[in-house]
DNA sequence: ATACTAATCCCGA
DNA sequence: TCGGGATTAGTAT
């Protein structure tokens, strides 16, 4: 990510932000596969910045809305496993990170994650402050979680994984600079040799020859070859 | 397969 | 104690 609002993948394309397509994040393909559309903007393809006209399918408290539509949040979905998951609430999101359940599998003591995505009304406002300041001190990060109604933690981990976020955006775009700069160089030093393999005489414009130019140019020209090696 | 995100763990200042 | 780096795990494309 440049700082002017673009994107780029690392495929040296950089995409507009509003180009970006937004998706969805909880498949309920068993319950409800309509529950689409809910938590747009921390997806794959998110939006790194909220931008200007976004049309947001906001969450309320307890409730998903879309198209006007009210569902119940703590609706059984499945897991990419099989399993039967949970949906999460807003109001869940200060156990997210306090939860006690255990990890079934054989790493006892590690807490199991429980997937949830915060909703694009906290991004878009998690985002405004991030533009305004990376950095924010306990105070702001506090009155932001109680604003948001999320975890202090949670407030604390979207900074931290947002400036890795943001890093990794500049470096990638430093990357794709390079990479041109790399193939400019790359092309002006093949036609460099190429002008080297057939020397022009500057007077005639024909193939130059050894015998007709000076022992200055031919000392040049020798050291060139050389240099090709 | 790969990318993204929320969260966890660990380490150094 | 806090932030950053590395990593994990759930999910979307």
């Amino acid at each position: 990510m440049n700082l002017n609002g673009f994107l780029d993948d690392g495929s040296g394309a950089s995409k507009l932000l509003s180009d970006v397509p937004y998706n969805n994040h909880f498949s309920f393909s068993v319950v409800d596969t309509t529950m689409l559309g809910t938590t747009a903007i921390a997806s794959s393809h998110s939006r790194p910045f909220s931008s200007s006209g976004l049309s947001l399918g906001l969450q309320t408290n307890g409730e998903m809305s879309r198209n006007g539509e009210i569902f119940e949040s703590n609706i059984t979905r499945k897991s990419s496993r099989g399993e039967d998951v949970e949906s999460r609430s807003e109001s869940d999101n200060a156990e997210a990170v306090s939860g006690d359940d255990l990890d079934t599998s054989d790493r006892p003591l590690k807490k199991k994650k429980r997937y949830h995505r915060h909703t694009p009304k906290q991004i878009q406002d998690l985002e405004s402050v991030f533009k305004e300041c990376a950095h924010p001190d306990e105070k702001q990060r506090l009155d932001l979680s109680r604003r948001l109604n999320l975890d202090p933690r949670q407030v604390k981990f979207w900074f931290q994984n947002r400036r890795t976020q943001m890093k990794t955006q500049i470096e990638r775009h430093e990357n794709a600079l390079l990479r041109q700069e790399n193939d400019k160089l790359r092309a002006e030093n093949m036609s460099v040799r190429e002008a080297m393999r057939n020397p022009m005489c500057g007077n005639c414009g024909g193939p130059a020859v050894i015998g007709e130019i000076s022992m200055e140019e031919q000392h040049v020209f020798q050291i060139r070859l050389l240099l090709e090696i």
